[in-house]
DNA sequence: TTACGTGCAAATACTTTGCAGTTCC
DNA sequence: GGAACTGCAAAGTATTTGCACGTAA
């Protein structure tokens, strides 16, 4: 079981390469490998980090342009957070936006068809053609804001 | 006329550098004052650039720490935008979020109550306290689309 | 065998910091 | 007079690029 896991975006990457008369290589599986089984939201740094535990002699640089890699190949998606940018799973994965704590960092996904219907509404009041968006809610999760003390009241 | 434009604005300032012990300064001043008079959204480089027309020896660190400052004070606050950052204007200002052009790069502001309304809804149903979000929807303006080919057909 | 991929080091872009000199209170 | 402010240059991040060497097709 565990050896098929991720086998179908493996194949997508694949194809991504032949189409585009690139090639392959052990860096680029490893790495893509890494991401699969990882948790969303890895910066380029915790990706490296985990990838060299694996293949020490795998330099950084290599881990940027393959994700760029598969972005281009509409496996992974950016995610431009403060100064970091931070990558996650997009193969198949239906559009969705992120609630960011700001105490300890942990990223919880939302969707709302509502909220697409109603930019779509403003948007063609502007006459603006939407390409895409990025909905990103500050704050703090359960866990964290029961350790704070509670919102002020006055 | 002019002359009182921004008045309450430096007065909140004023009071930010009483309140915190801080120093007024010549540069301070003239910063402040480049900024409420331009247009919203600059990068610090476009406002170092205006500013220095004016006074050519301030220097752009000066201009960052007083952006971080005017933030500080309620009056400006930061967009963070892919690589840059850009400030726009806070002070008595309701929220809204942008539609940004990617051809022009040009930034039209909207807000929208039943958008806040779902975000708040959906944060209660994971006990999500929202301290603030971004909600940056990306596509071409008015102008740029007219300019570009046709959506796509199939 | 040749175009593509790799890793290093250098370059870039944006922002912050250390420091010596200046200014405000 | 002393803490705060300024500008420069240097240091810090995050990311990209030039290049000589290695490798897949």
């Amino acid at each position: 079981m565990a050896a098929a896991l991720g086998r179908e975006e493996k194949e997508v990457f694949a194809a991504y390469l032949v189409k585009n008369r690139l090639k392959r290589s052990e860096q680029r599986e490893v790495i893509l490998d890494v991401f699969l089984k990882s948790e969303s939201h890895l910066s380029v740094d915790d990706l490296l980090r985990i990838v060299q535990k694996r293949r020490p002699d795998i330099g950084r640089t290599t881990v940027y342009r393959t994700l760029k890699l598969l972005a281009s190949a509409g496996l992974a998606s950016e995610l431009a957070l403060d100064g970091e940018t931070r990558f996650e799973l997009e193969y198949k994965r239906a559009h969705h936006d992120h609630f960011i704590c700001k105490s300890c960092g942990d990223i919880f996904e939302f969707s709302s068809p509502e909220i697409e219907r109603i930019q779509e509404e403003i948007a063609a009041g502007i006459n603006f053609v939407i390409d895409g968006h990025r909905h990103h809610i500050f704050g703090f999760c359960r866990r964290c804001a029961a350790k704070r003390p509670a919102a002020p009241r006055g």
